[in-house]
This record gives structure tokens, C-alpha cells and sequence, in this order.
DNA sequence: CTCCTGATTATGTATAGACAAATAACGGGC
DNA sequence: GCCCGTTATTTGTCTATACATAATCAGGAG
């Protein structure tokens, strides 16, 4: 190898559009298997001696595609012991406004959420409207809703894939909120956030506990992992006693 | 220097906490000075071949650091030109939810704006507390409405603080809304959003042309400039005729 | 004057080697 | 068995060098 030329490496492969730089396909490689879940939170990835080996190449070259993922977020590095893939990320800006637990102990009171409907079926034309989201698939139905002290906090009315998520349907989530569970569990390529003011009807004013008419936040928000739809959720929240916090920096880190 | 061990440069400066490492502080200086608006958006950054010789080390620690600075998007590379400080983001995350224009653009409606009331004074103990900044400091005030065709899109109360931004005193914000003037000319280090859903009083209904009572968002942003407010602003929309809308994907970077 | 070509220059990528720092794992002393 | 210091391993940082690539610029041919 020593007098093989440097930039004539992994000869072009009549492949289409590869990223060209090799770092940069190193980081590409390890980056798709983690969000394909091929390896999971946790997972320790190849020492950066044997992607070395593997890739046939420098360690400065594989050290750069691994600061890379971990800038992103992606993995978390330990001296001595390896990289890992890191937890899936819980905070990215919008992510956090609904992690009601962690909300209810910044406060000091006691959280908890009840599942009041759960159900399994193919997704009709009425939730695929409902949710923006394609007709056909078969689908985990959840109706539930979040306390903090003795207070409504949000209703939520979620769908989950089962192509995209087939443990989900194994899960009961009375332990764990659907949000928390998917959240540590499956990883997102692609997340979009609709946040809209409503004025709550019957219903929903009864179950927030709320004056009907009065103004509530509602947060649909859906979910893909390489195009393929994860989740699909709408939690409304009453205007009066919830607000999203956002933090940002311009380095993109939420604060 | 032959002879010089690696680890040993800069020699330990009786500073306080300083960037450890070598490319994180150069990363650290030149960030630094883009985000106070030393270097503005169009600068050109000294050549990697200057900064190496400026900082005693190899290019491939310079050129550490530039890179850095490409990925949080701060500057932009060009072969045989130089690097150049990047001009401002405008789409992070919900930065976008005021660009009233673009989305008028979208849907092919005309967009205006009208000031309603402009002043410059000591911020009082009142505003401070609306604001939620501190009181004293000169700011010019503003009270703004956005139109989307014939249909009122928001209220726009503003601060803006002349100590940051004193050219914002000579402005009259007829020609450019106060978002967008100071989006394309004021870099900020950290900003933080809060947003809230209200039944509209009598003012506000008048003002968006809606229903006494109806939902309303409002977003409250808070702008500072290394610690020092910059603006804040609180925009009321129509609840019904307003969402925001965001896209994510793991890298950080906005849809 | 225009178009093409080649030289120049700055960034982009990669190498091989070296030392630093952190820490998991091992082994000995009690 | 438990605690503690030593060792080995892995990542973190940096160097000096090399060649690739892209874009600008100057010069020459038509």
C-alpha cells in the first residue's frame, strides 16, 4: 500500500452519486446504520483501528467521519472504552415541549398519563385525513391523556405504523407515555411540527378541564424514517396553563 | 521547533477556562468575532496559510477549525478565493414563522405592513416587565400590523434596543418590516421563543378582524447578542388563519 | 475584442507518525 | 473479599507532507 497512489482509493464504482469524499462515506455508512436501527442506542460501533483496517485507510480519515457523527449528535465517544451510538436525542428544539414528565418534576409535582383507547386496524380514509398521512397500513391507535398534579395537561391522539414500529404493538404504554417510548426507542430521520390556536370545543374542554371556547394550543407533529411514516400525533394542550420554549443558538444547539 | 513537543504549545495561560484544544480555540476566536459583527456577513477571513502562521501551527489544525465552521454553516469556502463569513440564517427552525412575505410569496397574495406607532424612550418599568428584560436602556418601540391580502396576519409589538442596534433610530421601517431589517442586518449569540394560545380581548379581535374570544398564537421572542438584549417582540396572529409550521431532521439542519 | 489555455492559488482530502489524556481492566496487598 | 495502584487500550490532538480539485487570472491565438 505504501505506494499506492492517495486519491485513487476505493476505485470509482460505476455506483451512482456516492458522497466522493471518503470520510465523508465512512460517516455516511455508520450514520445510515443507525438510523436504519441496524444499530441501536447503545450499540458500540467499530474502534476506529478496525474501520481503519476495514476501509483501508489513515485514522486521521475515519477520526474525521467519527467527530463528524459526534457533532451531530449521533454517537458519544469514551476513551478507552469505544463509540456508541448515542440515545436518540430528546431535546432538539421542539422535541422537548413534550416531555411531560421531565415538565412536572422542573415544578416539583407529580406526573402521570392514562391510555383510554387503544386500538389496532388498517388506517381509514377518516385518520389518514386526520393525520396527513397515507391510507391502507396497519397502524397502532392511541387515545390518551397527561396529568400534572391534579390537572389535565394535554390530550393526545397518536398514531403509530406497526411497518415502521412492529414492537409497538406488543406495548401496552401504560408504563411509559407513547411519546417517551418511541422517542428512546426509534429513530427519526425527518420530523415536521404544526402548531395551531383552536378554540376548544365540548369535548376537548372537558377533557382539559377547561371553559368551552377557551383558546388551546395544538401540536400535530409526524414523523419519517427514510420517507416511511413512524408516527403521527396531535396533542392539544390548554392555551392558559402551557407554552412551548424554544432555545437557540446560532451553532444549532438548543440550549 | 523541531524539537518541541506537540502537546506543549501556547504554553498554559494563566486565563481562566480557555478552550482546551488548539482547533477549538481558533474555532472559538473566529466565531467570535463573526457573532459580534466584527467580521460582517461578505468578510473575508484570513487564508488558512495566514491563521497558521498567526497561531504557530500546522494547516491541518486551521483547517480543523474552518471546517467546523462550514458545518454550523457561520462561513462559506471557496477554492482559490478565501473563506467568507456566511450571510445571516434566516430559516432556523421557526425563524421562518415571521417571514410574513415569503408566505404571502407562497400564496400568491400581497403582503404590507403598517406602522402604527413608533417611539424612542427609557425602557419603563412596564415594558420591562412585559418584555421580560431589564429596565433603563434606551429603545425605540415599535407597533406594527401585517396584512396578507385584505385579511389583518398579526399584531407586531416590538422593542428594539438601541445600545445593540443604534442604527435602528434612523429607521423608519416603512420600506422593510422591523423582523426582516433587523434578521438581514443583526447577528444574534442566543434567542429564545415562547409560544402561547389566548382568547383575544376586545383589542386584538378589533385589530386581527376576528371574534372576541377567538383562539390567538402569540410568540414571544427574545434576541441577545452575547448576553446583551437585542430585541423583543410579541406577534399575535389569528388562531384560525395561522400556523407554524417546522421541519427537523437529526442532522440539526431546518427543512 | 473574444476565446481558449495554462499557471497560480486556496481549499479539499488523505497519509503516517507522535504524544496526551482518560479510563477500563488487571493484579497485588491487606 | 475489597481497595488501590499499575497497565493497556482507545480516543483526542497535532505535525509535516502530498496530491487533487476548482476557480481565478494572465497571456496568447484567432
Amino acid at each position: 500500500m505504501t505506494d499506492m497512489p492517495f486519491g485513487t482509493k476505493a476505485g470509482k464504482l460505476p455506483d451512482a452519486a456516492r458522497p466522493t469524499a471518503l470520510h465523508e462515506r465512512i460517516r455516511a455508512d455508520i450514520e445510515e446504520r443507525i438510523l436504519s436501527g441496524v444499530w441501536p442506542p447503545g450499540h458500540r460501533i467499530p474502534f476506529e483501528h478496525e474501520l481503519m483496517e476495514q476501509y483501508g485507510c489513515a485514522r486521521m480519515t475515519v477520526n474525521r467521519a467519527l467527530s463528524a457523527l459526534t457533532a451531530a449528535g449521533l454517537i458519544v465517544r469514551r476513551r478507552r472504552a469505544g463509540s456508541f451510538v448515542a440515545a436518540p436525542r430528546s431535546e432538539r428544539a421542539l422535541m422537548e415541549i413534550q416531555d411531560f414528565a421531565a415538565e412536572a418534576a422542573r415544578d416539583g409535582r407529580p406526573y402521570r398519563h392514562e391510555i383510554r383507547a387503544r386500538s389496532v386496524a388498517a388506517v381509514d380514509v377518516a385518520a389518514a385525513e386526520h393525520f396527513g398521512i397515507p391510507a391502507g397500513a396497519q397502524a397502532l391507535r392511541l387515545d390518551c391523556r397527561h396529568w400534572i398534579g391534579d390537572l389535565p395537561a394535554a390530550v393526545e391522539d397518536r398514531l403509530i405504523l406497526l411497518d415502521a414500529v412492529p414492537q409497538a404493538g406488543e406495548e401496552s404504554f401504560v408504563e411509559t407515555p407513547p411519546g417517551s417510548w418511541l422517542l428512546s426507542r426509534v429513530p427519526w430521520t425527518r420530523a415536521e411540527h404544526v402548531i395551531r390556536a383552536v378554540n376548544a370545543d365540548a369535548a376537548l374542554a372537558r377533557d382539559l378541564g377547561i371553559a368551552r371556547g377557551g383558546a388551546c394550543l395544538v401540536l400535530e407533529r409526524r414523523t419519517w424514517q427514510a420517507d416511511a411514516p413512524v408516527t403521527a400525533v396531535r396533542l392539544s394542550y390548554p392555551g392558559d396553563r402551557h407554552r412551548f420554549v424554544g432555545h437557540f443558538s446560532p451553532s444549532g444547539k438548543a440550549g
